[in-house]
DNA sequence: GATGTATTTGGTTATATTGCCAAATAGTAA
DNA sequence: TTACTATTTGGCAATATAACCAAATACATC
């Protein structure tokens, strides 16, 4: 069964543990916008451009972004489209959470 | 912008980051097909019963399960059903991803 | 109340992650 | 070839995570 593999388990684990860091939420939801280069990723991050790099570089690891070199720059774009669908239901169900909470205490 | 806001984004980054383990993602798989007794999942992750409370706390907290005590036994389900929608969307391009590689050395 | 089963929590250790600085690399332009 | 910009990589320190065992808690039954 495929549900139970192994292998496949973790490399699904990596993507999803790719996208829990703020940072690299954050660098992933600005790229679903379109391509960036490192330069405007690391204005937006607000952390050292090193930084800013090994998160970009794991996440391409993950398979969930991709780089091209043109000229000094470095671009990157999402390859993994569906997890902004993701990220928008995850969105929803926590304001849902958070809605539900507030009504209980009234 | 909600996108860039702070505090949305560490708690969507929390969700992720709960997924990202391959015990973790596991037995969120396992729930989606129905409710479990903890008894059930510690059999079925092959590790330590108080490690697999942990993992289900964490999951909990992060919002993706919820639990529910019926005598001795505690039942989780699943709270956050489009997981596995997109959990489905990672396999596929990880598949496909696997499939261009292969290809590209041939 | 004593015993047994199911689960959580405390405590510890090993390992992994994150962030920064400094240095290396790659491309452009003078 | 020197200087400059953009990015990655090496190295290190601080912090977080994961696993186990042991002990505590909760409920059911005798």
């Amino acid at each position: 069964m495929a549900v139970f593999n192994r292998k496949l388990i973790d490399e699904k684990a990596k993507v999803f543990k790719a996208l829990g860091h703020p940072t690299r939420l954050l660098l992933v939801e600005k790229l679903a916008a379109g391509e960036c280069c490192v330069c405007e990723l690391v204005a937006l991050a607000g952390v050292d451009f090193s930084t800013v790099s090994r998160h970009l570089s794991l996440l391409k690891e993950a398979g969930i972004i991709r780089d091209e070199k043109r000229g000094q720059k470095v671009f990157y774009r999402l390859e993994l489209p569906c997890v902004i669908r993701f990220d928008s239901c995850v969105e929803a169900a926590l304001q849902a959470q958070l809605e539900a909470k507030i009504a209980r205490r009234q």
